[in-house]
DNA sequence: GATACTAATTTCCTTTAGGAAACTATTAAA
DNA sequence: TTTAATAGTTTCCTAAAGGAAATTAGTATC
């Protein structure tokens, strides 16, 4: 009998592992890509404006989205001192860069959506 | 009072946000990226030599996640007749064309991770 | 004084993801 | 005949994700 030596992963293999569960672990669930989405194209929004754009999102969800968001430094969150306050969020530097992933992952989808429909 | 119009998503947008669900979906989960990258890597495996190289996987979850590759067309899965049988797994055509995909989000998550250590 | 806006938080509930362990069925080697 | 390999399936369980509705609290309008 032929013993299945397991040898272990290299250290890169590992690292790129971990890379992608970063990722995706930043991006999955219903409607972490769609906030940053919509910063991308609206820039500075508010809570309100967000909640009506992401049509059908709970305040909970959107709250708690917004701060994993903000500790990974991907948006900032602002207080505005106005009369009812206002809180604006945006999109960091850093958070801007998921701009080419994000373009990258609706080709992909649009193009696999031909792909199963066409046989 | 200005009451806030919602306007509808154009054509174009709901097709977007289609397209991220769809990827998304596929991409989501603990194992299906490790699944596809490993297989890009070793080209055609059988379900035991995933399972050893997927380090911790249960065979129901690697079972399932096959499963849902294959309708997908991502991957093959192709009965053979040896004793005792073998099944030999690996990447579609379309399956490969993920490659680009999965370089990017290691890509991003590499960098994201210097971009959250550095301060 | 009642209602509505701002931005949430709290509570309760259901659904989904995923792990652990046992089991099926066939074949071959010790 | 016991053990081990092949590729799964079945059952049971826990943890996490996410939705619905009510509540909080300050301000402003009707």
């Amino acid at each position: 009998m032929k013993i299945q030596q397991q040898e272990p992963l290299s250290k890169e293999c590992i690292q790129q592992l971990r890379a992608i569960k970063d990722t995706m672990e930043l991006l999955s669930g219903k409607w972490k890509i769609q906030i940053i989405g919509t910063l991308l194209r609206g820039g500075t929004m508010r809570f309100m404006e967000l909640k009506r754009t992401l049509n059908g999102i709970a305040p909970k969800k959107l709250s708690n989205d917004l701060q994993e968001l903000e500790l990974n430094k991907l948006i900032t969150r602002t207080v505005k001192d106005t009369k009812p306050i206002t809180v604006e969020y945006s999109l960091t530097k850093h958070g801007k860069t998921l701009d080419n992933l994000i373009v990258e992952i609706i080709d992909w989808g649009l193009n696999h959506r031909k792909e199963i429909i066409k046989e």
